[in-house]
DNA sequence: CTGAAAGCGCTTACAG
DNA sequence: CTGAAAGCGCTTACAG
């Protein structure tokens, strides 16, 4: 029990003793198991992540301000990838339950995914990040979808294109369904007739992306500009359009959903709509932390702006 | 202890208990307590991961690897940033183990690091991964550095040019010192005199590159080519060449070290050293899979090979 | 201020 | 095949 209130910095400990314990861990070279403190107090110091690839880059800024809140708050992270599979999510919400994690931010294969209902039951903090989480009233953290891909539209729209090919996502994921959304919002507020055929939903993965780009420009009558609702996706109709010899903007012009490091230096210059992901992360965290302090706090919806950065890829 | 053994799949176990057992825990929502089981078992199911941050894109590949061979061997990983701070490194190792993972991957801050010292007194099972760790006869997984960047600046020599700045890494970490040697080693192979002056140290962020590549340029004799020993600083030298205008590969030709996904989009499509980010992941999970395993297994050292994929950047 | 006792939720001999 | 008992390493009243 002293080595205990010693390790805890808690009080009621005379000064000797305390000495002398702090001499023996040092002796031993103790390290106090963080598992059987576990066991024994309700509040654990880790947090669960469930996203679903870390590989996409996207996520590794958005980990990275998820990260540095947790670690600012003595927290752990453990972060694992669904691969967007429902039943891969279902196992690792299992999983960090069975950690008895803190909480949870998940950002779900579908937005009706009932993945969390064991962590609902249960009482486990969840929030919803990025994506949207349905059935469940927890708090979320998006950027905003249809604000973001209307302006990314409006922009090519006010550039003069007509024939406007739009890249999309799943109507089951959030960003998929709201991204659509705001394409045909522009659409509309311009008054361009929307044409079926010019949307392909793809899979927000690079081939998607190519393979989406090639039926676009295949068709007798191809797009001259194209929305890309992601980054990976954009990168596969690039993929596409150099394979094609396709000049940018002159013979299709280009907006990619998602800033990237290296986007002023493409060829030409790529349009996108950039998110931010690291304030994505770090808001997300911060809902959780104070989710786990007061379970019983209102429920919030956070939603991001995202900012339209013109380059050269849609023309002047 | 008989639902311990239907929870373990262990014999001896009536068909109709069994029934029984499954069938409340079903009803009760029960979840077993992996930290419960933590206490009692000497072996868990966790594998630590350091490295410096997660926000460098050459990381996320790497870690997907990782993760999916600790995910295909029912490991969870937990991920730790260093930022390449030793006092951050040696807090996260101390967690890690008070957590009592069965093994960590690390990605040191420094090759002389001894932050890894209480891992070696208790016993636990680490490896080295991208980086040597000097101080510890662990197993570690390396790409070949002195190799990639030979081939970069022997590339750069055949195409002519004689003045090339190096834009390298620090010399505590691996690769910042092996890459400048084989930096160095193409140059004396090609009987190049060495100019110090031309060799620039930055920190393997983008305002390193960006700044040394400012530097360089700014010379009274500049060179005509740059080596950027890493994507962070090649990027960095990209912001910093674009900004003064500067035509690739005319006026400076520019190889980097790591591929990216959209290097081929480059303007002009970017020429680098391409490392096997995700084999590197898998590899280093499988050796420490291994230690676990056994850990009288002689150590190993595991050198991938990288790839010079030659695009237009250092021109023809 | 200090330490003995109980208990967190499992697993592992051990006895029946 | 089944269950009672002990113990993993902590924390938390409780007693002294």
């Amino acid at each position: 029990a002293t080595v205990s209130r010693v390790l805890n910095n808690l009080p009621h400990v005379a000064d000797e003793t305390r000495a002398k314990v702090l001499w023996a861990m040092e002796q031993l070279d103790y390290r106090p198991s963080r598992v059987a403190r576990r066991l024994r107090v309700e509040t654990t110091q880790i947090l669960g992540l469930i996203i679903p690839n870390i590989a996409n880059p996207f996520f590794p800024s958005v980990v990275r301000g998820i990260e540095d809140v947790a670690c600012a708050n003595e927290h752990t992270l453990l972060l694992c990838n669904s691969d967007d599979d429902l039943a891969k999510e279902s196992l690792y919400v299992d999983v960090l339950q069975a950690e008895r994690v803190a909480g949870i931010i998940i950002c779900p294969a579908d937005e009706n995914s009932t993945s969390c209902e064991p962590l609902r039951r249960n009482g486990v903090p969840v929030v919803a990040m990025d994506r949207r989480l349905r059935r469940f009233d927890v708090d979320t953290v998006l950027v905003d979808n249809v604000k973001g891909a209307c302006q990314a539209t409006s922009h090519l729209i006010r550039l003069g294109h007509r024939r406007i090919g739009l890249i999309g996502g799943p109507s089951r994921i959030t960003t998929g369904r709201e991204r659509q959304e705001g394409y045909e919002k522009a659409l509309s507020e311009h008054g361009v007739e929307l044409d079926q055929s010019l949307i392909k939903i793809g899979n927000f993965k690079q081939d998607g992306g190519y393979q989406k780009t090639c039926e676009l420009m295949g068709m007798d009558d191809p797009p001259t500009a194209i929305f890309a609702a992601n980054n990976l996706m954009t990168l596969g109709a690039l993929n596409a359009i150099h394979e094609k010899g396709l000049n940018i903007p002159q013979r299709i012009a280009i907006v990619g959903f998602d800033d990237m490091p290296w986007a002023p230096w493409l060829d030409p210059p790529l349009t996108t709509v950039a998110q931010p992901t690291y304030e994505l992360g770090r808001r997300a965290a911060d809902l959780l932390l104070k989710r786990i302090a007061d379970k019983d706090r209102e429920t919030v919806e956070v939603i991001l702006e995202p900012i339209l950065i013109v380059r050269e890829s849609c023309g002047y």
